[in-house]
DNA sequence: TTGAAAGCGCTAACAA
DNA sequence: TTGTTAGCGCTTTCAA
C-alpha cells in the first residue's frame, strides 16, 4: 500500500530513503544504516559507496523514525509570551547557544501572554516527545500545572522564582525588584513615587514588581497609588505619554519607575524635549539596564538583570539533567542590581 | 521486543499511547484514534468515555507516528543569522503570527553569520522534513544550494533580493539601499561621506550595501574610502567608538552612513557627550529605522525597511505554497524609504 | 561483514 | 459503529 493521499498534504519533497541509497550503491539495506552509525563496522570499499550515494541522493536520515523508536526527540520548546521583548529574545539566545552545541533543536512557542494560549502550545509541543522543555514565567492554569506533571519530562521555569517550582527553576524575585527600586528612590529623597508600565495585570511578574513597590512606599507612608498603565504594548513612545499623563495628573510627582527601559528612555526623551529637568523636576529609572539606558545623555538609572546569563544557565541546567547528571541547585536566584545613573 | 535500551536517552515520561486509553476507556484501539481524527463517527457515550481516559492519562498524540505515515511534519525551519539583531527578530515574530495560526511550529536555527554552520543546520533541520522554509539571506555556499534544490521543498529567502531566488524570495536590494543613502547625503550638500558598520566583508548584505555606497560616491568624485568597521558584534556604544575614530582620522569627515540605528544613536549620543554638534559638524544617518531612531533628541534620519511585514508576508507565501495554493508572485521587492529626520 | 525480521505509534483501508 | 491489518523509515537483535 503506497502512502496515504490524504496525508500528503502536497507534492513533496523526492523522499530519499535507505532502501533509495542502497539500489544507488548496489549493497544491502542494512549496510547503508551501518555506515551512517557505525562506520568502522564496515569495510571500507562499501562504505565510500555508500557514502558517494548518500551525498548524491542528498539522502538526510528521517527523524521521525528514529523519533518513533528512542520515543524521545533532541528538541526543547522555549515558551515565552513574546518577541517583541528584548528581555526574552536575549534568553532565547543565549539559550539556544547552549542547546545548540550540545544537539537540541529549539521549537519556539510564543503565548502572547495568553494562559490559554500557553496551555494548548505546550500540549501541541509535547506531541515532539521533546526531551526537555523551557517554559517563561511561573505562574500557570491548573491545566498547564496538571499537564507538565503528566509529562514528567525535565523542564526549567524561568524569568521569576517560584515557591514550589514544577521542575526547576531559574530567575529572579520581582517582588524584591519592586521594594528595591522603592527603597532607592526614597533614599535618594523622592516622596511622590509613580509607577508605569504594561501589562500592570496580567503580567505575573509585573504585578509582582509592584506589589513589592507599592507595599515599600505604604510602609514608608508615601502614597503609592501614582500608577499609570497601558493594554498596548510597550514602546519607547509610550514611556513619553505615560510621563505626560502622570505629570498632568498628579504635578507632585517627582520619581517614576518604568517597566523597562525602552518605555523610561522614552519618558527622558519627552523632557529632553519638553524642557524638563531630569533628574531635577522628575527622576526616572527604568528596568533590565538594557544598553539604551547606559547610552543617553543623561544615562538613565535602572536594574540590572541577567537574562543572557539566565538562558545559559537554564539550558545548561536542563541539558545536564536531560542527560541524567545530577544537578547541584533546582532552584537558582540570580539576584538583580540597581544600576544608579544620572537620572536619579 | 521492547524499545532498545541504548535509545532510551534517560528515563523518560510514561509515554502514554493509544492503548493505554484504550484500556482504561474500555474500549478498542481504533475508537480512541477516531474519536481524535473524526468525532462524528463515534457514538456519544463512548468518545465522552474516550475524551475522559484522554484527559486523566494526559495523553498527547506522538508526532513523529503521524509525520512517519504523513512524510511531513507542520514545522518549518527560519533560518537567521543572529538573534541578537532586532531586525531578524521582527522578521521572525511576524513570521511566527503567521504560521502559529496556521498551525505550523517554528524550528529556530541561528547560523552566526557562518555558512558553513548554515549548511550544518540545514541538514538537520531538513531531517524533520518539514513542510517548508525560512531562510534569510540570498548567498549561501554551493553545497547548501544544492542540498536545497535536492529537496525541493517550498522555501522563501528573505532579506535580500536574489536574480535566480532558489524558491521563493523577499525583501528589498541592499545595493539600492547604499545608492539612495549616497545620494540623499550628497543631495543635503555633504561632501566627506563615511560608512561606519559591522560585518563589512562577511555578510553579503552589508556588503552590497557598502558597493552601492561607493559606487554612488565615486560616480559624484568623492571620496569613497571613508569606512570604520569592527568586527565585535555591534551595539550603540560601538556606534560612539567608531564615529570616534573616524573623526580622529579624517577630520573633514562630515556625514556618516551607520549599518544600524543601534550604532547611529551611539554616534550621536557620543557627540552630545562631546559637545559635537549634529548635523552641522557631522551628519548622521543609520539603517533599519529602529524605534530609537525616531525617538532620541535630535531625531535619527534613517531607511525604513518592512522586517515585520517581511516575515508576515514571507510566512503567508510559504503557507500558500504548502497549501498548494497559487501563489501570485515568486520574488517580491518590499522596497525602502529614506527617512529624513533631524540629523542629516 | 552482511542479511532477515520485528516493532516503535499511529492511521487508512477494508471487513464485520 | 467498531475491529483487523498493513505499513510509514529506521534500528536492533539474532542468524548467516
Amino acid at each position: 500500500m503506497a502512502t496515504p493521499r490524504s496525508l500528503r498534504h502536497h507534492a513533496a519533497n523526492p523522499r530519499v530513503t535507505i532502501p533509495d541509497v542502497a539500489a544507488r550503491a548496489g549493497v544491502g539495506w542494512m549496510t547503508v544504516s551501518r555506515t551512517l552509525r557505525q562506520p568502522g563496522s564496515v569495510a571500507e570499499a562499501t562504505r565510500r559507496k555508500v557514502l558517494k550515494a548518500v551525498k548524491e541522493l542528498g539522502y538526510v536520515p528521517n527523524h521521525f523514525a528514529r523519533g518513533l523508536l528512542s520515543g524521545a526527540a533532541p528538541v526543547v520548546p522555549v515558551i515565552i509570551p513574546t518577541l517583541d521583548h528584548p528581555v526574552y529574545v536575549s534568553f532565547l539566545d543565549g539559550a539556544n547557544q547552549v542547546l545548540a552545541r550540545h544537539g537540541y533543536q529549539i521549537l519556539l512557542g510564543a503565548t502572547g501572554y495568553d494562559r490559554g494560549v500557553e496551555e494548548q502550545l505546550i500540549t501541541a509541543l509535547l506531541g515532539w516527545r521533546p526531551e526537555g522543555l523551557l517554559l517563561a514565567g511561573v505562574d500557570h492554569s491548573p491545566a498547564t500545572r496538571k499537564r507538565l506533571k503528566q509529562a514528567r519530562l525535565p523542564l526549567v521555569e524561568f524569568m521569576d522564582l517560584a515557591e514550589k517550582p514544577l521542575g526547576m527553576n531559574v530567575g529572579f524575585s520581582h517582588f524584591d525588584v519592586g521594594k528595591a527600586v522603592a527603597n532607592h528612590l526614597i533614599q535618594k529623597g523622592y516622596r511622590h513615587i509613580a509607577y508605569a508600565g504594561t501589562l500592570t495585570e496580567t503580567d505575573a511578574k509585573s504585578v509582582k514588581r509592584i506589589a513589592g513597590f507599592q507595599q515599600t512606599l505604604r510602609e514608608n507612608k508615601l502614597p503609592c497609588k501614582y500608577v499609570a498603565s497601558s493594554t498596548e504594548p510597550f514602546s519607547i513612545h509610550l514611556g513619553g505619554r505615560l510621563l505626560e499623563k502622570l505629570l498632568e495628573r498628579n504635578p507632585k510627582i517627582d520619581a517614576v519607575f518604568f517597566g523597562n527601559d525602552d518605555m523610561a528612555a522614552g519618558a527622558l526623551f519627552s523632557c529632553l524635549r519638553r524642557g524638563i529637568r531630569v533628574p531635577e523636576r522628575v527622576a526616572i529609572i527604568g528596568f533590565n539596564d538594557q544598553e539604551i539606558a547606559g547610552a543617553t545623555v543623561p544615562a538613565i538609572s535602572s536594574v540590572a538583570t541577567p537574562r543572557r546569563k539566565m538562558g545559559e544557565l537554564a539550558a545548561t541546567m536542563l541539558v545536564a539533567q536531560m542527560k541524567g547528571e545530577p544537578v547541584a541547585q533546582r532552584r537558582v536566584d540570580l539576584g538583580f542590581q540597581i544600576i544608579d545613573r544620572e537620572t536619579t
